[in-house]
RNA sequence: GGUGGAGUGGCCGAGAGGCGAGGCAACGGCCUGCAAAGCCGUGUACACGGGUUCGAAUCCCGUCUCCACCUCCA
């Protein structure tokens, strides 16, 4: 079976066949960089960070191209409420936002362009669109004409004349429902020279620009969060289109995370923010949570539902642990039942049920003593978890050598105690072994005893 | 008003006409000095009301509730 992905344009799963074989390209709406990235957005992004590792595994190269919408109404507003230059405020954000994906194993995008940095591109592309009557100048401000392009709304199922009309209607534009490509400048506001006045990037514009210009006139798939579809995806393809661009050619969408069933968002104050959440868990444990679900369903969060995911991930880590120990575990194939849930459209829910059953009957192979099928499974579980992104044994989890003699010096003194208790078990003074293990326990070290001696563990939450 | 999505066992979360995904929690068993981990076993859930069918959580009709987009949003 072919990868197979749910299309919003056609409202079903469609066989993948990229553009220029051997190689997919997908372009993601990346960040407003305004704010501190909260798990709402880096659930998105893991998401095609999954579909992309699903490509490599499948033997594709892979071209990601996540923007950054580094210029728009909300940082200029923001910054100077905080009395910053808006470019400074867009730079921090940027950064939190980078942190926060690549603290969660995102792979790094082939380019992750500014906004402000191509301004070259979207004058070629409104010139491109104005002269072929797609858009039209007023006062320094550009329009797209709606109206000019029949198929505007056939994404996002959208009847032109059910479109309910922006609030503030922009004199000057001969259609209410025309959107802004251009803004033109305002006192105090940073602007760019173009033919038609200085100005700004309208938001639509921009992705249209740095799309094609990365990754071709025409691509694979273009992602987004649902709430993209209209009227963002929708302009961007009636913008590229009617220049004649074949633009994206697959439309993906992810679901939201809500919290107390309404959408997270930061106008609701109802986040949770990256930062905060790595306190508590760690790295591969919240990317399980958010990764676990299936892309196009909504997560309602709940701190119970991130702790019982990283249950999850424990056990799996565990199993692999205990394999560990038995052998060299390599990363190995696929199962095929995995390979069918990845190409179904990214069914995330049944692969993981495949990794939980190979990792059960990988540790009954260990309780056995097969230890040869328990390495192989072992192998399986690193090669599907790896593509899952939350592999236990992936190097990106290992801890930083920059607390290195810490855990030394911690690993001296668990040791002493564990010896003791050792000494004491040895002894059948189990009271005494007990106290021993209780003062490890009370300090956040979980012991176990395993046919190779006592192991202990970092509890961290 | 238009468009799209959702209501599943104690919890999370899949599935989509028949054989109870998977995880977490719980209980029993094995193992253990005791634990822990692991393994084995235990659950008849699909918003409500009708209908179709040998058979429905899955199809049809109706009802209720919730969410999202149409303004910035992953």
């Amino acid at each position: 079976m072919a990868l197979h992905l749910y299309d919003t344009a056609t409202r079903a799963p469609r066989e993948f066949s990229p553009v220029r074989s051997g190689t997919a390209s997908i372009y993601v709406c990346g960040a407003t960089v305004q704010g501190v990235p909260h798990i709402g957005h880096v659930r998105g992004m893991l998401n095609y960070d999954v579909l992309r590792r699903w490509l490599l595994h499948s033997g594709l190269d892979v071209l990601l191209v996540r923007n950054v919408t580094d210029i728009d109404d909300k940082i200029l507003t923001k910054a100077a409420d905080a009395g910053r230059p808006w470019w400074e405020w867009a730079a921090t954000h940027e950064r939190a936002f980078e942190k926060a994906y690549e603290d969660l194993g995102c792979l790094p995008p082939s380019a992750t362009p500014r906004a402000t940095g191509h301004v070259t591109q979207m004058v070629q592309l409104m010139e491109r669109l104005i002269e072929a009557g797609h858009a039209y100048a007023v006062d320094g401000d550009v329009y797209f004409s709606v109206k000019s392009f029949p198929e505007y709304g056939t994404l996002s199922g959208q009847q032109l004349d059910e479109v309910q009309q922006g609030e503030t209607p922009t004199r000057g534009k001969r259609d209410s429902r025309d959107f802004t490509l251009w803004k033109s400048a305002k006192p105090g506001e940073p602007s760019w020279p173009t033919p038609w006045g200085d100005g700004r990037p309208g938001w639509h514009l921009e992705c249209s620009a740095m799309a094609t210009n990365y990754l071709g006139a025409e691509f694979d798939i273009h992602g987004g969060g649902v709430d993209l579809v209209f009227p963002h995806h929708e302009n961007e393809r009636a913008q590229s289109n009617a220049a004649g661009d074949g633009f994206a050619r697959y439309w993906l969408h992810n679901a939201w995370v809500t919290m107390s069933g309404e959408k997270m968002s930061k106008s609701l104050g109802n986040t949770v923010a990256i930062p905060a959440m790595l306190e508590r868990y760690r790295a591969p444990e919240l990317r399980y949570y958010l990764v676990q679900p299936h892309y196009r369903s909504t997560v309602e969060y709940s701190e119970g539902a991130v702790s019982e995911a990283a249950q999850g991930y424990r056990r799996i880590e565990a199993f692999l642990r205990r394999a560990e120990s038995a052998g060299t575990v390599d990363v190995g194939p696929v199962s095929s039942e995995f390979a069918a849930a990845m190409d179904d459209d990214l069914a995330t829910p049944a692969a993981f049920a495949v990794v939980h059953n190979t990792v059960r009957d990988g540790n009954a192979a260990l309780d056995g003593g097969d230890t040869t099928k328990a390495l192989e499974l072992a192998g399986t579980v690193r090669g599907m978890t790896g593509v899952l992104g939350i592999d236990p044994l992936s190097p990106d989890w290992a801890d930083g050598g920059s607390d290195t003699p810490v855990r030394d010096a911690l690993g001296t003194l668990v040791e002493a105690l564990l010896a003791e208790r050792q000494e004491a078990r040895a002894a059948k003074d189990f009271a005494r072994a007990d106290a021993a293990r209780d003062r490890l326990v009370a300090a956040g070290i979980a012991v176990e005893d395993t046919p190779n001696g006592p192991q202990w563990t970092v509890r961290n939450s």
